[in-house]
DNA sequence: CGGAGACTTGACTTATATCAAAGCGTGTGG
DNA sequence: CCACACGCTTTGATATAAGTCAAGTCTCCG
C-alpha cells in the first residue's frame, strides 16, 4: 500500500496524522519531507497470533514500528529451551540497525499492526535526520534499562514475585496513554501461560498457580483466563519484592 | 592531571596517542580537535577492587573509558539480593547517556584504570560530532545482544552450563586482542565466587562445585583459586548448553 | 607465623520442576 | 442446537536441582 500525500496537512502523509510512531515513536523524529519519502515505501499489515516476525540469525530487510498489539522477542538453546527476552508494544520501533543478521526471534503475541519500511530507506534517512538515530539510541537505551531490570526479576527474585512483577509491567506498559501511577487497572494479558512461563524463567503450572494464589489473596480478579483486574495496584507491589 | 599536548603529532594528546579507547573504543569516533578540547578536562584514575564508581538513583556527573580492569554492573533488590547484569572491559564506555541518574551500581572488580571526562564536555562534544554518538549507539546495541544472551543463561540454563558459559565469556572478553577463536586460554577470573554467583543467579557453593566438576572433568585447571587454563575450549562450548 | 577472607566440601532442606489427570471455553461439524 | 474435540488452564502427587547450614581448608599478607 503507497501512502497518499495531503499536501493541505503540512505536507504530513494522512495516514501518518494521527499515528502514534508519530506522536510518541520514532516518527516522530521526521520532518514532513523524510516523512513523505519514508511513507511512499512504507506498508500497513496485520499479523496473526503466533507468527514470525524475524527469525533468530535471519537475515531482515525491513524495519517496522509497532502500532498495536505486543511482540515478544525470543532466543532458544538448541534442545528447545526458550526466553522471552523482551516486549515490544506501540509504539516502539522494531529492529536491529546496523546489523544483518538479527539476534533474536521476533513473534507476535498478539494480533499486532505494524508500519513496516525497507530496511535502506531507514537507513537512509538516518544518515540524513541525525534526529532520527537519535531517538533510536534512546529508545535503545531504555530497552536496555528494561533488559537489565528483567534480569533481576529473572535471577533473583522467587516465583510469586516473578508473576506480580510480570503483572505490573504488563498493567504499565499495555497502554501507555494511561497514567503509570494509575492505582488501579484492568486489561487483558497478551500472553498464554505458556508465554509467561517462557519470560520469567518458569514452568507454565507454576505461574498457573501463583496466579490462583494472587486470585485467592484478593490481588487479582481473573475471568475468561485473560482478562485481569487489579484493583488495588499498591498490593501487588508490595508482592515484587523491593 | 590534564594531558599535554603534542603539535607534533597531528595534533593528538600523548596520552591519547596510544591508548585503546581511540583505537578501538569511543575516541575513536573524534578528530583530533574534539580529542584535544576533551583530553583537557580528562582525568585518569586507578579504582581498587570493590570500589563503588556509580550508585543506583545516583547523579553521576562524569563518563569514562575502562583502559583496563573489569568493572561490575549490578542491580540490587532492597533485602540484599543482588544481580550483576553485565561486565565492562577494556575499551568500553561507561556511563548511561541522556540520564541523570544511573539506573544500576557500577563497581570495580579488579583494579581498574579508567579515563574519565565531565558530562558535559562529553555532551557538548556528542552534538558537534554525530560519529561519537554513533560510536556509543553501536557499544549499546552491542551491550543490549548481551543482556538479552545473558538472559538465557541466567533463565534457561543449568548451573554446570551457566558456570561453562561464564568462563566462555571471560574468556573471549578479558583480553580483546587475542582470537576469539582461539582453541585454549589462560586468564585470570576477574571476579570472585560471589560475583561469579550474582552474575549466574547461583549461590557461591553451587558455582565452586561446578568448577570442581569441571576441573574432576579435566576441562579447566585452576591455580591459587583465580588462574583459570582452558586447553581446549570446544570442550567447554561443549558444556554451555547450545 | 597468624589472622582474615576466599574457597571447598558434606549433610540436609526446599522451591520449583515434572508427571499426570481432569476442567473449561470456544469453535466446528453433524 | 448439541456434542465433541482441541488448546489452554488448573490442580494434585512426587522428584530433583539447587539452596542452606555448617565445618573445615587454602592463600595471601602483614
Amino acid at each position: 500500500m503507497t501512502v497518499q500525500q495531503d499536501i493541505h496537512s503540512s505536507g504530513i502523509p494522512v495516514l501518518c496524522l494521527s499515528c502514534e510512531a508519530r506522536h510518541r515513536g520514532a516518527c516522530g523524529a521526521l520532518d514532513p519531507d523524510h516523512l513523505v519519502g519514508l511513507a511512499k515505501t512504507s506498508w500497513r499489515h496485520k499479523i496473526e497470533p503466533g507468527v514470525k516476525l524475524i527469525g533468530d540469525a535471519e537475515a531482515v530487510d525491513s524495519y517496522s514500528n509497532v502500532l498495536s498489539g505486543v511482540v515478544k522477542l525470543t532466543k532458544s538453546l538448541s534442545d528447545g529451551r526458550q526466553q522471552i527476552v523482551g516486549l515490544q508494544f506501540a509504539p516502539d520501533f522494531l529492529g536491529r540497525p546496523f546489523k544483518v543478521e538479527s539476534p533474536i526471534n521476533a513473534e507476535a503475541a498478539t494480533v499486532v499492526s505494524l508500519c513496516s519500511f525497507p530496511k535502506a530507506a531507514v537507513e537512509r534517512i538516518m544518515k540524513e535526520a541525525p534526529e532520527l538515530e537519535h531517538r533510536l539510541f534512546k529508545q535503545t537505551l531504555i530497552e536496555l534499562d528494561a533488559a537489565r531490570e528483567w534480569m533481576v526479576t529473572v535471577g533473583r527474585r522467587t516465583a510469586p514475585e516473578k508473576v506480580a512483577s510480570f503483572l505490573l509491567t504488563i498493567a504499565r506498559n499495555i497502554d501507555r496513554t494511561v497514567d503509570p501511577a494509575a492505582r488501579s487497572a484492568r486489561f487483558d494479558l497478551p500472553l498464554t501461560r505458556v508465554d509467561i512461563a517462557d519470560f520469567l524463567a518458569l514452568r507454565f503450572e507454576t505461574v498457573s498457580r501463583q496466579l490462583t494464589r494472587l486470585r485467592a489473596d484478593g490481588i487479582i480478579r481473573i475471568e475468561n483466563n485473560r482478562h485481569v483486574t487489579v484493583d488495588n495496584m499498591s498490593r501487588l507491589e508490595q508482592r515484587c519484592g523491593g
